[in-house]
DNA sequence: ACATTTATTTAGCGTTCACTACAAAATATG
DNA sequence: CATATTTTGTAGTGAACGCTAAATAAATGT
């Protein structure tokens, strides 16, 4: 295997490839899938078209890469909190973060697997498709969670797992909204807060 | 003033204005504002380019006065819901409305007013500000309707007004996200009953 | 009849889009 | 050294973008 470290024959790379992929990463956020153009997306990459097809191979290519790398960056935690020991703090956690992260400087423009292409020509609908199985997996991995909450008796037996999901998923996505629309970080932990006053006794 | 009946000098126009901007209107609310082409517009309106121009300006004045029209009609049945008489029923009647809305078949896609331009290029800035503005326009006149509440009793004192807008409209929110990832009427309108229980009491 | 006014058709404007052919440059290998 | 391999900068490609000039068509005004 062509390990890292072993050096390749040819000429170098003169850029670094993750540097630069954090970089379009940030470029797709702010701009979404169809607003970000290539000539926006070398400029702040630091590199020429050329290199850019070279190393990601074209723009979607570009985009999924970019997308991994948002999910495994900013999105981890919120995954993380699935393991909170209660179905309650699982929720609370998941809205309380997204409160914090969606008003941390870099992030003032919301959650990339929404903003990203939420409508779009045809051309962008692979990218459309891609997100909303995205968040269709991530609303059911929480549902799992809270299906487990009901068997361990965290949960009323009366609670719908899907129903509470779904709500949870749903303020998440609007507060993404919000913080477009300009919410502070008070706003959206007030906003968490009282969507918790709907959690099921 | 020049009336619709009196007849006007010149060629008399071959469409029907009306009908255009409301095939517009379905274009943009689909597309968003950069996804939807001059060339699919003049497609669905049934009129070239030129007649285009002559009679709504360019893209962005034909997206404002489609966005008007949209606001006009699919939106000002969720205006008048302010006018329930209790701050719950108005919370409620918008929620519910929304459910309704968002899954007729026309309106399979979502709201407009979120989905026409959350991010995009430059060139659409002008038109995402709009949206905003209007967006946190409308959260407002929430917000009064519900201070409103507080004087007359029908909110408890330690509700906050704005808090509840928020929340309301978040919800709102984000429901046309989970309409967009395909939830039935029912999903939705189980979304707006857990919302409910919210309710500050 | 003829001029005036407005709308439509035709054809294409300049710009930007995503993308690439090509040759020079920079490395490893033999 | 020569050769192979890969990346680089240069300079574009064809296509789609939003938009428009010019000629023709269809109405009214005199």
């Amino acid at each position: 295997m062509a390990g890292q470290l072993t050096k390749r024959v040819g000429r170098p790379r003169a850029f670094d490839r993750d540097k630069a992929l954090d970089r379009a990463m940030h470029i797709f956020w702010k701009r979404g899938f169809e607003g970000a153009s290539l000539s926006e997306l070398t400029g702040a990459m630091g590199i020429k078209p050329a290199s850019l097809y070279a190393a990601f191979g074209n723009k979607q290519a570009l985009f999924d890469q970019a997308l991994t790398r948002y999910l495994a960056g900013p999105v981890a935690s919120m995954h993380a909190a699935l393991e909170q020991p209660t179905a309650y703090g699982v929720a609370e956690r998941i809205l309380h973060q997204t409160a914090e992260f969606l008003t941390e400087r870099r992030a003032r423009h919301g959650c990339m697997t929404i903003q990203a292409a939420l409508t779009g020509g045809n051309e962008s609908r692979p990218v459309r498709r891609k997100l909303i199985g995205l968040r269709v997996r991530e609303q059911d991995a929480l549902r799992r969670r809270f299906e487990r909450a009901k068997s361990e008796g965290d949960l009323p037996k009366h609670a719908d797992a899907a129903d509470l999901a779904r709500f949870i998923t749903a303020v998440f996505q609007g507060m993404t909204v919000q913080a477009i629309d300009g919410a502070s970080r008070d706003d959206l932990v007030h906003l968490a807060d009282m969507a918790m006053r709907a959690w099921p006794k």
